[in-house]
DNA sequence: CCAAAAGTGTTTCCATTACACCCATGA
DNA sequence: TCATGGGTGTAATGGAAACACTTTTGG
């Protein structure tokens, strides 16, 4: 975008994009979908998945849309909602580009096979960009750090863990994605009765699974309900 | 702005504008500042104050700055954040905008005298929106239900009623915000065990105010901290 | 002294915790 | 039969709900 071209229109426009981080568990870690970037700015820097919004399209579409073409994977079977825009004007150094972030989470997702774009798409432990051994481009450090907050918060109040989940599930499936996120351990009996005694937090299938050990474990599917209450709160007592 | 102005410059850009949805509790009832639309489209409807983002300024800064202009109001002494980005291509018929929505609480605030700008800007019951008896412009009435729906939920967790509250304020005070922004009385006895309980939600001033009747109430300043927990849950058990 | 509003005490109830224990399967 | 993980039972804890009761003021 041309910074010159903006001013002279005579009314402050922007480059609106949409960026997504998106989440998974992969081998009892929290995974998170990075592109290289191939372009400059920040050329060859991992970023969060993303691009500019279309004119016909509401900010939830081309969403979905970038999902799809960034990553092959079909935003259906994905939960997604917006996480918030961002918009401070150093953000990007090309000139002013406000960025609506969505928060998306997913079961165990398959490595993208390059979408059409050149980037090359990867799933990155969240603790190595957290903690400093990756560096993303733009403020895109800053929209996971709250991507993160807002899933932690969520998971307190609302059945999305059951989003991390592929169908179906045993409890201790579910309650992993509660330890990953939280990093914390929870006690799986009190667990158990919290999840089953929520109307509507996961369905019996009527199933079972056989593990290498142990006793066969019940399968689920993700019940109607969204909200969660009383709350799960992640507070150690 | 004209839109095959923006066609023509060969990438999709938008205009990009902030909303904000500032309440106040007066008289025992929530109520929310709407300015009156002077200019098309909409012209003459109620609409959530704001404006356009400048260039040199973040999204907040264009919050706090369309805050003063439209109404006057400091925006300082309030809890502003954001609510989020809104940008379906309908929602103004002069080309596609996106508004980035703001949330913003403080206490029984003055009527606004006349902004810079010629709307004037009036306190609305929130009650005659949400039943219909006043239609917003845009898709406001969207972003309004939104806001009040965030801060519903907000009440719950964090110690943001106190914003409503005059400093100054007395316990009762405060559980008038709940009262009124969830719709359900409180039991003052149990409220008070609450809130003087939760460490930094109210400070004791050390002086009482006297009413025209009854013993007179201390008063509480607001504490520091920023969430409460454990959360004081809006349902009725 | 009475009404009104603030504030305290107490009992009951319910959800969560912590932890002991039982169950079903593969090796 | 033993190790392993799934699943149940239960007593102790702590917060919240309900409501009776006391305190302090103005009229």
């Amino acid at each position: 975008m041309d910074d010159r071209l903006v001013r002279s229109v005579g009314v402050e426009l922007s480059l609106v994009t949409v960026d997504l981080a998106i989440f998974t568990i992969r081998g009892g870690t929290l995974m998170i979908l990075l592109v290289e970037r191939g372009e400059e700015p920040f050329l060859g820097r991992r970023a969060l998945p993303g691009g500019r919004v279309r004119s016909g399209e509401t900010l939830d579409e081309g969403a979905r849309r970038e999902l799809m073409e960034e990553t092959g994977i079909d935003g259906a079977r994905l939960h997604l909602e917006q996480l918030g825009a961002y918009g401070d004007p150093g953000r990007d150094p090309r000139g002013r580009v406000v960025t609506v972030a969505y928060l998306a989470l997913g079961p165990d997702l398959p490595e993208p096979v390059g979408g059409t774009d050149a980037a090359q798409a990867h799933w990155i432990p969240v603790g190595d960009v957290l903690e400093g051994r990756a560096s993303l481009a733009f403020d895109h450090e800053r929209i996971l750090s709250d991507a993160l907050e807002r899933i932690r918060g969520k998971l307190e109040y609302t059945t999305v863990a059951a989003a991390f989940c592929p169908e179906p599930f045993t409890l201790t499936e579910l309650r992993t994605v509660y330890e990953v996120v939280w990093g914390r351990g929870l006690d799986p009996s009190n667990f158990r009765r919290k999840v089953t005694g929520a109307k509507g937090f996961v369905e019996p299938t009527g199933d079972q699974r056989a593990q290498t050990a142990g006793r066969p474990a019940a399968l689920y599917r993700r019940g109607d309900a969204t909200l969660l209450s009383p709350p799960l709160l992640r507070s150690a007592p």
